[in-house]
DNA sequence: ACTGCCGAGTTGACGTGTCACCTCAAGGTG
DNA sequence: CACCTTGAGGTGACACGTCAACTCGGCAGT
């Protein structure tokens, strides 16, 4: 008997977000990856090394800033290391330090006017101020959910 | 003096959501994979194939429904077909249908009340109708400001 | 000391998405 | 007619993300 599950509202509402998101989420790699070179997880772990202290984060605390599986942190920083935008450094005995490098930060600070621009112009301006805060508020909410409900957390 | 070009809320707001999508997204697919073999992208098709009339559609439209690139449609397709979810089949000089296949119906119907569940649960119950609601209508307005502003759009 | 588990880090294979490029019919315009 | 453009469809190379499995130090419990 097969119930769906979800109303109709509740799957058009589904399917709305998620093609937004999806889309979103293309275009603004494009921009990024056009401009700069970085694609969006590219972008993600400059930006989160350039606000630690140091620029130096161990991969385990960089994977929780991002929420990403420590296996798509390591891939995607060895691609990151090949490149010359990050690097690794031995701390303790089975400890890594992941470091932002000269040129990561260049490419970081060449990244984001264009980034935050394409983010606006897609994104916020799209949206009324009190709207934006609305549905940052949702995400939060959700986002919670999805924190507290996963295994590893 | 590199301006950010966004506050610091508005940063915030970028942030959350884009970390709540890609968290989503990503347990959404998981879900369906461990349980169906399916992909989202497989789904996706599935039940846009589903729901056209006699389960079959051009590949360009397709496209359009799902606002995928003609590429990643083709090799999508190429693998579902392989996989005996779908089928090709020509019918102009130039023209090809995509039909699902009963197996795709099957995967597809077998998918569905998991999936159906999975999104109720990591989504739909996390709000309130009412923000439910304010959601899916402020994702429409940006999805509606993506879709006049591309190129080939 | 031996055993076993745990968790950070690593690896390879594989499915997926994007880019640049190609094919080929249809439809102009000289 | 030759020539060019447009658009649907297709292809290969490469970057990306996930999964399962592995290494290896640390830290129990016996």
């Amino acid at each position: 008997m097969e119930q769906q599950g979800l109303t109709e509202r509740e799957r058009r509402a589904w399917r709305t977000s998620f093609e937004m998101t999806e889309l979103l989420r293309a275009r603004i790699e494009q921009q990024l990856q056009a401009d700069s070179g970085l694609s969006n997880a590219d972008y993600t772990v400059l930006a989160l090394l350039s606000e630690a202290p140091d620029g130096r984060m161990r991969p385990y605390e960089l994977g929780q800033a991002a929420n990403w599986e420590k296996s798509r942190l390591h891939h995607q920083l060895t691609r990151m290391c090949r490149r010359g935008l990050t690097g690794r450094e031995r701390c303790g005995n089975r400890g890594v330090d992941v470091v932002i490098t000269q040129k990561g930060l260049a490419a970081l600070a060449d990244a984001v006017p264009g980034h935050a621009q394409e983010v606006r112009r897609l994104f916020v301006d799209r949206v009324t101020p009190e709207e934006l805060d609305l549905f940052a508020g949702i995400a939060a909410k959700i986002l919670d959910g999805l924190r507290t409900d996963q295994p590893s957390g």
